[in-house]
DNA sequence: CTAAAATAATACTCACACGTAGTATATTCC
DNA sequence: GGAATATACTACGTGTGAGTATTATTTTAG
């Protein structure tokens, strides 16, 4: 016995006409990232580096190792030691030889750099609550869940597609 | 009277207890980007080239001012301008001087362009549909549904940032 | 205990996001 | 029709993502 008729007739996953998650979230991610970017130009911070201001202000009793620091923003080593390389000379962290190991650093939020992130976490704040009004308040949890599922399934194959 | 109390306490939207839509959309965003480019390094092309040349096929009867390209692409003019030129070097597109406007040019995709966008293709819907088994069936066409909104959000909140 | 393997970081490279400033061409307004 | 304005693009600089290769140190295996 045949399928019975679906709804709408099957496309490839691909085609202009349904809603592709790449070309989706690409969009999703530029867009808040640009608005945030040029929200917060004027306090001489960039997202990443406040995405590295706030791990560090979550996780922070006595610092990270900066090997940490790259699996908490799920980067890359190459581009955390230029990020904290930047962050260090504009005084926002220290960075110090890690104390068992020699081989690493210690990654410490300093003053001047907690100051940076209230300054910015509140303009985060307002930015995330503007774009979650996109969505009706019943849905938004529920969106998010999901959103997280799919972020869990992108890294895992991030994760399993090896260099080479 | 003092509001009822909820169900879970009010928590910052940004407490680390919480699921926050910059984090997820970030590690979603870079953890596709970073499979997807492992996954296609073998053949040349890179993601953002592989979105120029989907671009171009589907939008591309004559080819495509390099301007529409960039808004079609949600970027931005110096980085389409650098791209362009690498796809041209690479001999996937080709690059004439608008017929009607001088200061123009027209993108046009090349032979080599399809094959590329061929091959990749494949690869790119195995991924997505890899990706989307994270959630069930039955959520998928309404998730993508609130993500698209959720980008337009991001996209016009984008807009609305202006440079200065 | 020493050789091999794993780990933390760096250096160099390219791709790309995007800001500012500048050039050339088009359009508009008086 | 000529000046002001708008548009399409380039040149250049900084910040960031990420791959390869290399160094220093730690851990592990024999």
């Amino acid at each position: 016995m045949p399928r019975a008729p679906k709804k709408s007739p099957t496309l490839a996953v691909d085609n202009p006409a349904r809603r592709r998650l790449p070309i989706l979230l690409r969009r999703a991610w530029y867009g808040l990232n640009q608005a945030f970017r040029r929200r917060i130009a004027h306090t001489g911070v960039t997202p990443d580096q406040f995405t590295a201001l706030r791990t560090l202000m979550e996780c922070d009793p006595v610092g990270l190792p900066q090997s940490e620091l790259t699996r908490l923003m799920a980067s890359d080593p190459n581009t955390i030691a230029s990020l904290v390389e930047r962050m260090n000379t504009a005084g926002f962290v220290d960075r110090q030889t890690h104390e068992r190991d020699r081989r690493a650093y210690r990654i410490k939020i300093k003053p001047l750099g907690r100051k940076k992130y209230e300054e910015v976490r509140e303009i985060a704040i307002g930015l995330q609550t503007e774009i979650l009004t996109g969505l009706p308040a019943d849905r938004r949890e529920n969106f998010l869940e999901e959103l997280a599922r799919v972020a869990d399934a992108c890294q895992l194959t991030a994760e399993n597609s090896p260099r080479k």
